[in-house]
DNA sequence: GAAATAAGTTAGATCAGGCTAACTTTTGAT
DNA sequence: ATCAAAAGTTAGCCTGATCTAACTTATTTC
């Protein structure tokens, strides 16, 4: 039962609203998601559809016991991708946070385990005094500089 | 001027095809995206319209110079990605090629320069002896089995 | 507790991108 | 040169995701 990104989106802003709220309400998921309330409505109802919301009219929005699970995955998903292109990569929150946004919809599992196994990898040997991430900086540095002459 | 996902992927095979043919046929460019050939007609109608692609009647679609110029750069992009996820993460052919024709519109210009950036040092660091890529896939590989347990 | 405000909903439009079916033009085989 | 097959096109439909405008229900405030 795939999700469409929109749909992930709406989840995902689902979870992060309940997790620190307890519930989500309509205008906060559409203010999240900078989108119109209509748009939240019709979405929270394809998400009833499959089981992965409850909301009781005019109320709250409320995950389900599978609704908790995907999101959970999508969040980590999210957080997974946003810890490497900061912590292994080095972009700054900015960019990191739009475009962890935009390529969370497309990564594989196996894609991200890999990713996740990579920023654990290089903070592991950089805790045993190789610190890659420094030493890629510098090199990207570096290498910036050249091409701006 | 920017392109939605799908308008990059047309774009995208324009270019290919045109690369190793010299001009893209309607039914190449859907068997290579898998559409039907009434979808390539409209977003090939798109493509005219901003000036990156013609075409007579009936013949054969060839880039435009602004159109060569956008196509390459998503090209590139995609290039860069796949070449990433393989020769850092280590992903099999067939995974790497999928998620990088999803990932390929997400990733922003800064995104995609530290990728290839992290690539390139990578390979320098492997030539001086230390062999990232071949370190980091024992320590998947190490904790994959161990997750298995 | 009544009126005003805020939140949620419904109806209906639009737009992108895909499809099928039917048609037109081009190509190629005899 | 003709006509069948292949390639391209057009028309029209559908779905998903968005919007605005108008309406209903809940909440707050006096």
């Amino acid at each position: 039962m795939k999700l469409s990104s929109s749909m992930e989106d709406y989840l995902e802003a689902v979870g992060e609203l309940c997790n620190q709220k307890g519930a989500a309400r309509v205008k906060d998921i559409a203010s999240k998601l900078n989108v119109t309330t209509p748009s939240v409505v019709s979405a929270i109802k394809n998400l009833k559809r499959k089981q992965l919301v409850e909301q009781e009219r005019y109320g709250f929005v409320r995950l389900t016991r599978q609704g908790e699970k995907t999101a959970r995955s999508i969040i980590r998903r999210h957080q997974v991708l946003y810890h490497f292109l900061i912590n292994v990569l080095g972009l700054d929150y900015e960019t990191a946070s739009k475009d962890a946004c935009r390529i969370e919809h497309a990564v594989s599992k196996q894609t991200l385990e890999r990713l996740l196994a990579a920023a654990d990898y290089i903070e592991q040997e950089s805790r045993q005094g190789l610190n890659w991430s420094y030493e890629f900086q510098k090199y990207y540095a570096d290498r910036e500089d050249s091409e701006r002459t």
